[in-house]
RNA sequence: GCACCCGUAGUGAAAUGGAUAUCAUAUCCGCCUUCGAAGCGGUCGUUGGGGGUUCGAAUCCCUCCGGGUGCACCA
């Protein structure tokens, strides 16, 4: 409609003599001003230095002239926008539309291509924390945008399996033996591994503030320097390379006993949160592979200073930075392993052509380091890459740090919220597995749709006590709408009255919701081009006011109103279009609630 | 210090350079003998300060103030 409405104007515009003109066309805000607008008057205005409400009007008589059946008027208004209004002959037709096209929610901004997004990233032998969950919501959100415009998608999840944080824990598991407890479920192993994790940390330190003031505020204090002072320090950089080279029986059992429990509660909680990935890829295994491409470019990208290999970024971008990619000790950085892992994509899936990682707001700037580093070796990858970045809950008691241990996990939220659902729903009679399926798709959706609702670059402020809405612009809002137009739906059946979406069985007056169920595409595209749920969150929520005000307003199902039919055609529109727009949020839409 | 991001009702957010800045929450007032009140209707209240560009600025530019993040051997 949006394409038949510009070309009307271009139209119009060629009969006027006018060329060249960039215009716009878009949904008024408000539904008064017609259902699409346009400022073409406007800027025609402004080059030909003329009052733009008259040249309005020349534009609209043109227009009138070959106006099509779904438009029913035009006008000018405001400052000089031409509005045009649809006829409720094209409403009728979009609500057939959407219960016969089963395609009908898709674009082809995507199709045909390839594209990878790699998101969640949590590490081994550390917490699920609730940054994890936002990385997880935004990129599973945007993989399923991205099917929906016509991408094969595939997921990648990218992990630490080696470095010093696993060090912290398995040092904290053998100074405290009682967390090697293998007892319970995955999440409540991997539980203990957390807690030896902090230990861990706190311990390494507690040393580090225990240096002798004369090493305090050196700038050209090399790692091993450190090893001179600190027991748990020494101890934790032992154990480090003793994983690295597997020499020791019993680090190599808790090792592989404390992967493979974090592992698996991280694979617990994907399943809960509705994401299956392709390919996992391991840090250790990126090592080398970056180690590699470095080495093959010193004194050509990379160069060395005070022993190190560094990039010096700043020479080809000044609003970049040096960074170091091998260490004096001969160590690959986390900038290596990206580079690494950034080669190795294309090569895991030939003819790539987007790779997507989604990972907070703070890795930025290395990630601009490591894509120029990348785009100066392998040039065919430039325009290959992008990064999503998303902000971070912020606590009221400020930056959470899961070395502190001053964190939520995940994991406890997620359990905390359902909780709180199945409070709520303990008194209905639905049997008990049914009551748990419901709490977990519930709780999972306000948490996720807290993510999903602003846009992706933002912080969000996280309160324990209010964060988690139920009541409004929130997830379980959508659910409870279509729950309770399925329902309805129900009752239809019951009583034998079969949807008929013909225009002659419709009222008279035209719904607001119709007015607004068959932009829905259009949302999609739109998130899908800028890698923006949040569009897609606030159209729902529009959607399932509009529903909730026309169920109010309307006895849908009744025997004796000749228009039923028609209105339960409606609310079958609204289950449509509601439970494809939560699928695309990673939220499941529940039968009953 | 340098770079990047941000500042919108009491609170949390939305807005493709467009029309009377939109939602939610909190407050207050109504509505369950019509199909699910996790709902509906009403009430209250907002673009950090100052310049500039524009027919038109929350949005673009400059500046000041305030906050966040990142800047050499962690990931």
């Amino acid at each position: 409609m949006q394409e038949k409405i510009k070309n009307l104007i271009k139209e119009a515009l060629k009969n006027l003599e006018i060329l060249d003109i960039d215009f716009i066309v878009e949904h008024p805000e408000d539904l008064k001003n017609g259902d699409y607008s346009t400022n073409v008057a406007m800027i025609c205005a402004k080059k030909l230095k003329t009052n733009p409400k008259d040249f309005a009007e020349k534009i609209k008589i043109e227009i009138d002239k070959n106006l099509p059946k779904e438009i029913i008027k035009t006008e000018v208004a405001g400052a000089g926008f031409i509005n045009f209004h649809l006829s409720p002959g094209f409403f009728r037709g979009s609500i057939e539309e959407i219960l016969n096209n089963k395609n009908f929610s898709q674009n082809n901004l995507f199709s045909g291509k390839k594209i990878m997004v790699e998101y969640t990233d949590p590490n081994p032998f550390k917490p699920f924390h609730i940054g994890h969950l936002m990385t997880n919501a935004i990129g599973e959100s945007v993989a399923r945008i991205l099917e929906c415009s016509g991408a094969t998608v595939s997921r990648a999840n990218y992990q630490g399996d080696v470095g010093l944080h696993v060090a912290k824990a398995i040092y904290g598991l053998l100074k405290n033996k009682k967390l090697q407890d293998k007892s319970g479920a995955n999440a409540n192993q991997a539980g203990r591994i957390g807690e030896a994790y902090v230990e861990g940390s706190l311990a390494y330190e507690n040393d580090e503030e225990s240096k002798p003031a004369s090493a305090q505020g050196h700038s050209t204090l090399r790692v091993s320097d450190s090893m001179s002072y600190g027991e748990a320090r020494k101890e934790i950089e032992e154990i480090n390379k003793k994983i690295y080279a597997r020499d020791d029986e019993e680090i190599n059992k808790i090792y592989d006993w404390g992967f493979r429990v974090t592992m698996d509660a991280f694979e617990d909680l994907y399943k809960m949160l509705g994401t299956k990935f392709d390919f996992y890829f391991l840090e250790s295994q990126m090592a080398p592979i970056g180690e590699g491409i470095v080495k093959d470019n010193v004194n050509n990208i990379f160069e060395e200073s005070d022993d190190a290999i560094v990039f010096k970024a700043g020479k080809h971008d000044p609003k970049l930075h040096t960074r170091v990619f091998i260490t004096s000790l001969g160590l690959p950085m986390y900038e290596t392993k990206e580079l690494g892992l950034a080669v190795e994509k294309f090569k895991t899936l030939p003819n790539m052509n987007l790779s997507i990682v989604v990972t907070a707001n703070e890795q930025m700037d290395y990630m601009r380091v490591v894509a120029k580093a990348l785009s100066l070796i392998y040039g065919e990858y430039t325009d290959k890459m992008k990064h999503i970045t998303h902000g971070m809950m912020r606590l009221s008691t400020g930056k959470m740090s899961s070395r502190k241990g001053n964190i939520v996990t995940g994991e406890s939220l997620i359990r905390d919220t359902i909780d709180l659902v199945s409070l709520k729903i303990k008194d209905r009679e639905y049997d008990e597995e049914l009551k748990s399926k419901i709490a977990e798709q519930v709780g999972v959706s306000a948490i996720k749709y807290s993510i999903l609702k602003q846009s992706t670059g933002g912080d969000i402020a996280y309160d324990f006590e209010k964060s988690i809405s139920f009541e409004g612009d929130s997830g379980p809002y959508l659910q409870y709408s279509y729950v309770r137009a399925k329902s309805v739906l129900e009752k239809a059946m019951k009583e034998n009255i079969l949807p008929d979406p013909h225009s002659e069985n419709a009222p008279l007056e035209i719904f607001e919701l119709e007015k607004i169920l068959y932009r829905f595409p259009e949302v999609v595209e739109r998130s899908a081009r800028e890698y923006e749920p949040h569009y897609i969150a606030n159209y729902l929520i529009e959607i399932a006011h509009s529903f909730n005000s026309f169920y109010g307003n309307n006895k849908v199902v009744d025997k004796e109103d000749k228009n039923s039919p028609y209105k339960i055609a409606l609310t079958f529109a609204f289950t449509f279009v509601m439970k494809k727009g939560l699928h695309l949020l990673g939220i499941e839409a529940p039968e009953k609630m």
